[in-house]
DNA sequence: AAACCTTGTTCCATTATTTGAAACTTGGTT
DNA sequence: AACCAAGTTTCAAATAATGGAACAAGGTTT
């Protein structure tokens, strides 16, 4: 993995971070050591660091190391300030009732697509997405659609980090037929994901654009091969589009009140 | 909001994030300056830092820094591996179908109440929205139950760092009257909220206690003085119990599987 | 039960990074 | 044009990070 450490100390220290999250579950000193660049004291001294600042959680039990509880707070303030999600919130809201069919809020990071919001359908299929989790660019409807209205030069970069794993028998395996998709994209102004990411789940996904044309972000409405087809799904488009254009008006007019004195929480 | 700085560089810069943060929307580089300890120059390169680093995200039109979404992608992991929510999941759902309130998970987090998991009846999974907000931990139904049930010395550890501001007329307003609160959740097993942080909000929670007797977490059903009553809440008691039982059991048999090589095949 | 691992922890002289007073730039205001 | 506030760069001095080596603690084999 190309890290981009930089940054002094503070980057390696992410990185380690990084690094542990990326395990996806609990892990060992020595695991993290053995797949390491940094000399044994050197991590070792990383990880307590971290730990020492509630960045990673230790089990003494199982000696293992996880992703800390100080970023959950972090991450909500992260949430509500730096996305979509809470300029979009009322909008997705709308859209869910609306379509009865569950909803994907989504920004580019890096070269993935990360979940910010979603909204079940009443009867919901067990997917594996939520807000926070990451998931691969060039096969999910609301990657492609970001990807397709970047500038040529963002695109090229972000294809060429993509590692085109092949998730089902659809999926789009290399560059150039992602290219191609993006195109046809661009053309309609919207996509689709026709199961190229899970077997049976398809989606109708809209680019939320900018005055400017900047992607911002997409939205997507996602069901089954069971319940509805691509054509299905196409009936959703102009209510897509409306709700993207509503997002993308009041993230333009998004201003922070200022300087007012904020009472503690309410949930 | 005392840190322990410590730590050297990575330490300084986590403060500097947890300072961005706590503004509670985009800040400038002159309003941090204003109220830290650094030297301009110091400060400065932290945040240069930090936003290389997808820590802090900056908006070079409003000229302000908040915090950024590599937070939300790591707080995913942390939320997964670091925190009840995923073993309780099942259960909260269950709780929250047989009651058809506003049901919280909370986990302690220093000295304040951090919220981890919650239902409403009309919107069933919600992350980030809820999820990593904190409250005081002396007015709040679960902060008062996980609070009961430390060892003596953790509690007035706690105790001694809460702030006593008064939300309502409830509010209990000093430590005296908090221990002698704790003392009467001691002797039931349970707790409630009198609308001491909300007017008209009340609920009755539950600790969340491992074999031991080690404070795991809380729960709580919350509910309006409009709609029912500490008596009515008190229905809820046993159903509350039995959850709190089933997710600390299987937070006890909760172990990671797999410490074995996934790489049999190329991915 | 001694020798021998593997995993985690500490030492400390060397090396590299961080530090911050001062100076400079930029963009806006009087 | 002069001024001011906010942001940025410089560079020698101060400080913190580094990592080879050695040590400690469990567990396993001989």
């Amino acid at each position: 993995m190309g890290h981009v450490t930089g940054d002094g100390t503070v980057g390696k220290a992410l990185a380690v971070l990084d690094q542990v999250a990326a395990f996806g579950r609990p892990v060992r000193f020595s695991e993290l050591l053995a797949q390491s660049d940094f000399p044994k004291p050197t991590l070792y001294r990383f990880v307590q660091t971290l730990t020492n600042q509630q960045m990673l959680a230790y089990d003494p039990d199982r000696q293992t190391y996880a992703p800390g509880v100080r970023l959950v707070r972090l991450a909500h303030a992260a949430w509500e300030q730096s996305t979509l999600a809470p300029v979009a919130r009322p909008h997705v809201d709308a859209l869910s009732k609306a379509v009865g069919e569950t909803v994907h809020l989504a920004q580019l990071d890096n070269a993935q697509v990360l979940y910010i919001d979603k909204r079940n359908a009443a009867n919901p299929v067990q997917m594996y997405s939520q807000a926070g989790k990451v998931g691969p660019a060039y096969c999910t409807g609301v990657g492609k659609v970001m990807l397709a209205f970047l500038d040529d030069a963002a695109t090229e970069k972000v294809i060429a980090q993509q590692s085109f794993h092949v998730f089902t028998e659809y999926t789009l395996a290399d560059a150039d037929a992602l290219r191609h998709e993006l195109e046809e994209i661009r053309a309609h102004g919207y996509g689709f994901d026709r199961e190229e990411h899970e077997p049976g789940i398809i989606c109708i996904a809209m680019p939320i654009l900018s005055e400017g044309g900047r992607v911002l972000g997409a939205l997507s409405v996602t069901s089954t091969t069971n319940r509805t087809n691509l054509a299905g799904l196409e009936a959703y488009e102009p209510v897509l589009r409306e709700t993207a254009a509503k997002i993308a008006r009041d993230a333009q007019n998004w201003s922070f009140p200022d300087y007012e004195t904020k009472e503690a929480t309410g949930i």
